[in-house]
DNA sequence: TACGGTGATGAGACCAAGTCCCATCACATG
DNA sequence: CATGTGATGGGACTTGGTCTCATCACCGTA
């Protein structure tokens, strides 16, 4: 496992998000990322299978940590106690590191259309690997939806939350998907 | 408003959906389907902003009636009440001739990330739009994000049936978010 | 110390998506 | 018949992304 600099992979992450911030994502070119990062446009495409893959990086490692948190639940657990505990799962991921240029990222990815695309992409990823694994446990289709489109919801809010106020991932988000059932709760009486 | 063959469009609409049916959507280049609707390459990128877009034409619209939809609903009707008003008055746009070659266009769609991503893209433009709807009615946010988030799941397990099934569009779609109520309610009940 | 294997990188050709600019053509109007 | 307008054609150009081959650092081993 020979290697020069090290980190070439996060050094190519760094320099993408510092160039979009500086210039916008859409005047930056892949050569440039590489350029700062004292690579080449190879070794870029090496890493990351497209130009907006540098910033959504080790997300399925996240789907992964979903199905196993959802297939791993206990038997009497209900479809969302199941999903709960598929976003608390995710905690381990969300370190204060990846706390600190959150802000950085979230602002670059609004600015821009295809990495909405992206964004949008990634969290049907997250609803369907959620939706499958509570099928798998038994849960009838449409709830397995229901719920896992309500974990997503979940996820985002609470990620949000998460860099607003900062501590506990886990605890953040099981505070967020409490209010999201708090939500539905509302739906439903008030008809 | 002169022009020389009419339908320029929909010629190059035709021509995208059955090339990518015969060889595969990165197979197929744009200026091959240009020149198939007897055009080129210039003026496809003046009709479609992008490749993909070529099959996912007329979504604004679609996001537009249910913005006008939920802003008309009766003062009464709750977030639900209203979402369901929303996606029963796109049902004007779903004609026959568009549920003809929904499967086509949907085994496309269904064989290609750029796509996938495309049309993930467009219904959370469908969520935020109806969300943003709703808060301006006075719903709660999270209420709001919750209740738009099952109508964009209510849209698309309601397409489907459409495809398969035939008949109204909009009354497959009230029974298919009707579903998608129950669903609520049983995994509220469970726990 | 020399040698070969391995994994990461560099370099450059190549194709297609998408942008831009300008010329051209059909049609309508005066 | 002149003129304007909107849609099209054509081609140059940039960049994302793929592919192939050469190169370099490191590691183990003789």
């Amino acid at each position: 496992m020979g290697r020069w600099e090290p980190d070439a992979r996060e050094r190519l992450v760094r320099a993408a998000l510092d160039l979009f911030s500086e210039q916008g994502y859409e005047n930056t070119a892949v050569a440039q990322i590489a350029e700062r990062a004292g690579l080449t446009k190879s070794t870029f495409f090496r890493h990351f299978r497209d130009k907006r893959e540098v910033l959504f990086g080790g997300q399925d490692v996240l789907a992964e940590l979903m199905t196993g948190a959802i297939s791993g639940a206990p038997e009497e657990a209900g479809p969302l106690e199941a999903v709960e505990a598929a976003l608390v799962a995710t905690a381990v991921t969300f370190t204060d590191e990846r706390r600190a240029h959150g802000p950085q990222r979230l602002a670059v990815i609004a600015g821009n259309d295809e990495l909405r695309e992206r964004a949008a992409l990634k969290m049907v990823g997250f609803a369907v690997a959620m939706t499958d694994a509570l099928k798998r446990r038994g849960v009838p289709e449409l709830e397995a939806a229901v719920a896992a489109e309500l974990g997503v919801l979940a996820f985002n809010h609470g990620y949000e939350r998460w860099l607003e106020t900062g501590g506990d991932f886990a605890e953040v988000t099981r505070r967020t998907f409490s209010d999201v059932r708090a939500a539905v709760g509302s739906l439903e009486g008030a008809e």
